[in-house]
DNA sequence: TTGAAAGCGCTAACAT
DNA sequence: ATGTTAGCGCTTTCAA
């Protein structure tokens, strides 16, 4: 069944249909509908191979996941995924592990499916102009931005919190509640990623308040996972028992390291607050809630694709798009006396 | 950069390109080499647009699911996308609304994206013939089967585990705890679906064990979906209180019934007891860890994609694929005195 | 072992 | 407003 087909049984040509088909003006509105109503009847769905071959490019996307583990991603995916198809695009979808160069991934996937543009989910903080230049498209950073390499803003768009700022939030925020011994449970200190950045609002909300660093209060997980999550906990609390708040970077995390803190004999929120960034829909329904900032994942994965496509239909250039969390209020945070 | 390229650069021509890079065996090593040589050194990347276009089939392989807020699906579709990539099979990736036609959805996604195969994961259980020769190509039913439907099994294939037994199973370990008074948290009683599976498995145990049916102890969501799920327990305790132990069909639905329990002041395990199917990874991180059937996330996903391919290469045919859980011990089941 | 050439289904320039 | 036709990049006969 081509366009060949159809045109045969239109008794036209195939130019015809195919202006028809891609919605030229040019066709008359007998000729249309006679050829829309056998295209039904037919059941014919154009081959995109044909189509993208003689196209500059195809109508697809790609999406590249660093950390799939994470849960809040699942949910990003799904709102990346529904915002393509709504906007009329497929999306051909590659998760990579945390040591693959997801840049390099993310050409070869461009070149190969002849991708219109890329969003990439999870990724480095420190892309050199060359890896970008391998891209050759458009792309969106989706959840992080280049805050570590020497990009300049306008090579290159991205959608994310600035996490940073949240986490000054969310430390701010434990430090209003009385709260001054806090700890932080972070992936690592100097990832030059998310991690990194949401110890720096750690350090500059305890500066900007006057609670002294302690970098024992400190703890890396090494690794993003609850298992790893939990664990860690575990060793601080093996370390110190002073601290009456903890920081913990994604919800994922905080709910092991509740785990850890509950299998220890800790009362969540009455011997220890825990905040985090996130919001993923689980950690709502633990006991006791988790008091966290959630991300709009559904506002993140439709920004991303707007931004990416208005950059592949060249109707706007490269952006930045800061969004900002919203407070959460669980049972995990009580306040200090 | 096409085939031409290399083919001028090497001084040989197209035909000579296309053998090395598709492993004719009838190429010269000498010119084997050189031509894979000059590949690298050009980062030359075949256009599979082309590709697609030449060939009956392309290399890509669809998934099709039905319910993304299911984090149990998350982690499958983590291994049906590791699986295809490594057996060198691109994946394309749609959800769909609880509402829509999957079968339709792939049907068109099989045409137009000229797909070897399909993976339809969590789907309907009541396909027609009709329906089935609309989509052309192999495929697999992950996580479920066509319990419902009249389609005879050597017509599609599937990979999933045995729903009913497995319910009866959490059932049956709950009684043999001692319990006897056992509600069910389930999505609806009568959707053709794994619901109603799972509540024949409740069924069942309960009459093998001679505990009679009570049906004010079946309490149904409406949706697959921990918000209903919460409503749905609180629901249930405001009706009854004499139950002692809940088996609720999925891990996500019962964190929130756990959660449920707790803010009407139940404790779970000693005023009632919960298990699930799924195993989830945050379900192992509640307070209590939840006590569930771990379905095998990476084997089910490994399985499609491994059931799948050997289809699509013709290398055997149909078949039917039943996956063991097994029972991971939380802290919410307490033995009944 | 290699090359020449046809053609996959479609779009778009060009012609009418 | 519609038809004719040249390719898009690749694989695969067929011929050498």
């Amino acid at each position: 069944m081509t366009i060949k087909d159809i045109a045969e049984h239109c008794g036209v040509s195939v130019s015809t249909v195919s202006r028809v088909l891609n919605n030229h003006p040019d066709v008359s509105d007998t000729v249309r509908e006679k050829v829309m109503k056998t295209v039904q009847e037919l059941h014919y769905v154009p081959n995109n191979s044909a189509r993208d071959l003689v196209k500059p490019q195809s109508n697809t996307i790609g999406l590249v996941v660093r950390g799939l583990n994470n849960p809040f991603f699942s949910s990003v995916i799904r709102y990346i995924e529904k915002a393509a198809r709504e906007s009329g695009y497929t999306l051909v979808f590659q998760q990579i592990a945390s040591g693959e160069d997801e840049v390099a991934a993310g050409a070869s996937l461009v070149q190969s499916k002849k991708l219109k543009g890329l969003i990439l989910l999870g990724g480095c903080f420190d892309y050199s102009k060359e890896q970008i230049a391998m891209l050759k498209v458009p792309f969106v950073c989706c959840s992080f931005t280049n805050s570590f390499g020497k990009l300049k803003d306008h090579v290159y768009s991205s959608v994310s919190i600035n996490d940073q700022k949240e986490a000054y939030r969310a430390v701010e925020y434990l430090i209003r509640q009385g709260h001054r011994k806090i700890a932080l449970l972070l992936d690592s200190k100097h990832d030059h990623s998310i991690s990194e950045l949401r110890f720096r609002g750690y350090q500059q909300a305890l500066a900007d308040y006057g609670i002294p660093y302690d970098e024992e209060l400190v703890q890396e997980t090494e690794k993003f996972d609850m298992e790893h999550a939990y664990e860690a906990m575990r060793q601080l609390i093996w370390r110190r028992d002073d601290f009456t708040a903890a920081f913990v970077i994604a919800d994922s995390m905080a709910v092991a390291a509740m785990k850890a803190l509950a299998d220890e004999g800790w009362n969540v929120p009455e011997d220890c607050s825990v905040i985090a960034i996130d919001g993923i829909q689980l950690s709502a329904y633990t006991v006791p809630t988790l008091t966290t900032l959630v991300q709009p994942a559904d506002e993140m994965g439709r920004q991303a694709v707007h931004v990416l496509t208005e950059m592949v239909e060249k109707k706007a250039g490269n952006c930045h798009i800061e969004l900002e969390t919203s407070l959460r209020k669980g049972g995990s945070v009580l306040k200090f006396q």
